[in-house]
RNA sequence: GGAGAGGUGGCAGAGUGGUUGAUUGCACAGGUCUUGAAAACCUGCAUCACCGCAAGGUGAUCGGGGGUUCGAAUCCCCCCCUCUCCGCCA
């Protein structure tokens, strides 16, 4: 959510904004409604404060008269402010956050720019296989069989797949423990605030499980339920930023990907996640430092496990409406014969704290929005794919990262 | 799932129709005092919106929403949440 003020002030950019990501936005509506929600505040409050005055005096019944008069003119502006109210505010949730300057325009992808490469794609001297071959062949996983017990897109991990997968997460997690961010479990059952609040509403509702008919929905992402986590909160300057490494089940119907992606462990309704979120203070150049400091924590985790990866910035058309800047990182998947996503590290501004009335209270007394960032830790079963694939070996079976040996308690797959 | 109790400012806790946005205590900030600190004393201390260059003014908010009334923290209805007991249960 962007502030009134503000869209007022900059309108071009806010127009541009929308435009280079491809959102279709109606400002000068949005600023005749904000007149008319003014004008319509200031005849009430008149209103209001003659009705306060003559309840703070003897009721007689020339009082009483006037007071009655002055409920119905009320009720009939109330009722009007409150229609405003509403379509400014669905109006409002569309317009997007204005990129900074340093983010490339692009259409889609293509114009997103790569900023760094670590690690070189392992040449094989014998023809990789797929993950889905390898893990089929070692008895990893059992897809046919999640279709059938889950549905489209299901899985069963089975064997050292399932241990590799847990020791993949407690690893991530353990790490950033020790970097000092504070360890979340978060649930994956939200409201429906939350997602708006993050800014997964209104844009992507097909994209969101909704359970039965209540206000109850599975979270795609640990950055919902932990961005939402102080909200309706005034925090204090002297505690920022705060920084969790959260650990949820997230869930996606990947409506419109029906047929991206369908076979193996890359796209997937149900996955386990460590995500990073940090709730900052408002300030730009703190906020692009700690986005570079979890984008140096997920490299950092790739390069624990010996992957090679590069860092894209995202371009306008491929950013999200939240974002002022995005990171991807992907990661090379051999079968794939390219560069894979497996994190995605953004600055929301005060885009999503606005949404969700996360303010801190500054030295001086004054109270201003935070800012808040996230960026994927690590996602699995999708990293799987890339250490299978990767750590394959010649004979058919896969090796296991150095790091994890200790965890799984082996230090290769094999038949 | 059943029965009961309760939700008031950062916390504790008054307040049952008319200057109550809310007594008081604690906490917090500033000041006086002190070599320094503590104590004591003084002052300040909710959020949001609207008008205003500002000073300031006005409105709204006592879990959320609706209603009664000239007037609601106080009365009525619905919802949410918390706690206690019983039942069930990983």
């Amino acid at each position: 959510m962007l502030d009134l003020d503000y869209i007022r002030n900059n309108k071009q950019k806010v127009l541009e904004a929308a435009k280079n990501k491809n959102r279709k936005i109606d400002l000068e509506k949005i600023l005749s409604l904000d007149d008319q929600r003014r004008e319509l505040i200031k005849k009430i409050q008149t209103l209001r404060e003659e009705r306060n005055k003559l309840a703070k005096s003897k009721p007689t019944p020339e009082i009483i008269r006037h007071g009655k008069k002055i409920k119905e003119e009320l009720k009939s502006l109330e009722e009007q402010s409150t229609r405003v109210e509403e379509e400014l505010n669905n109006l409002l949730a569309f317009v997007p956050n204005v990129p900074l300057d340093e983010v490339p325009i692009g259409k889609d992808s293509s114009g997103n720019i790569e900023v760094k490469k670590w690690g070189e794609p392992r040449k094989f001297d014998f023809p990789p296989k797929s993950h889905i071959e390898l893990g089929l062949d070692l008895d990893l996983f059992d897809l046919e069989r999640g279709a059938k017990v889950s549905g489209f897109r299901g899985y069963f991990l089975k064997n050292q797949a399932s241990q590799l997968h847990l020791a993949i997460l407690f690893y991530v997690f353990q790490k950033l423990v020790k970097k000092g961010y504070t360890p979340l479990i978060a649930p994956a059952i939200v409201k429906g605030f939350t997602l708006f609040g993050s800014g997964q509403f209104p844009w992507g509702k097909q994209e969101v499980y909704k359970l039965n008919d209540e206000d109850a929905y599975l979270a795609g992402t640990a950055e919902v339920p932990v961005t939402a986590y102080f909200s309706n909160e005034i925090l204090d300057e002297k505690d920022l930023p705060k920084k969790f490494v959260a650990f949820s089940p997230c869930f996606r119907k990947e409506a419109g990907s029906y047929g991206k992606d369908t076979k193996g462990l890359y796209r997937l309704h149900e996955f386990w996640k460590v995500e990073q979120v940090i709730i900052a203070k408002n300030d730009l150049e703190e906020a692009k430092k700690l986005h570079e400091e979890l984008q140096n924590n997920t490299e950092e985790i790739l390069e624990d496990f010996e992957i090679p990866y590069r860092r894209m910035l995202m371009c306008t058309g491929d950013m999200g409406e939240p974002q002022i800047k995005k990171y991807d990182t992907e990661i090379w998947m051999p079968y794939r014969g390219g560069y894979g996503e497996i994190a995605s590290n953004s600055i929301m501004g005060d885009f999503q704290t606005r949404r969700l009335k996360i303010k801190y209270r500054k030295k001086d007394g004054q109270t201003d929005y935070c800012y808040s960032l996230n960026d994927t830790a690590i996602p699995s079963p999708r990293i799987l794919i890339a250490i299978i694939e990767n750590y394959q070996q010649k004979d058919g079976s896969v090796l296991i990262p150095k790091v994890l040996q200790p965890l799984v308690g082996f230090e290769k797959i094999k038949k």
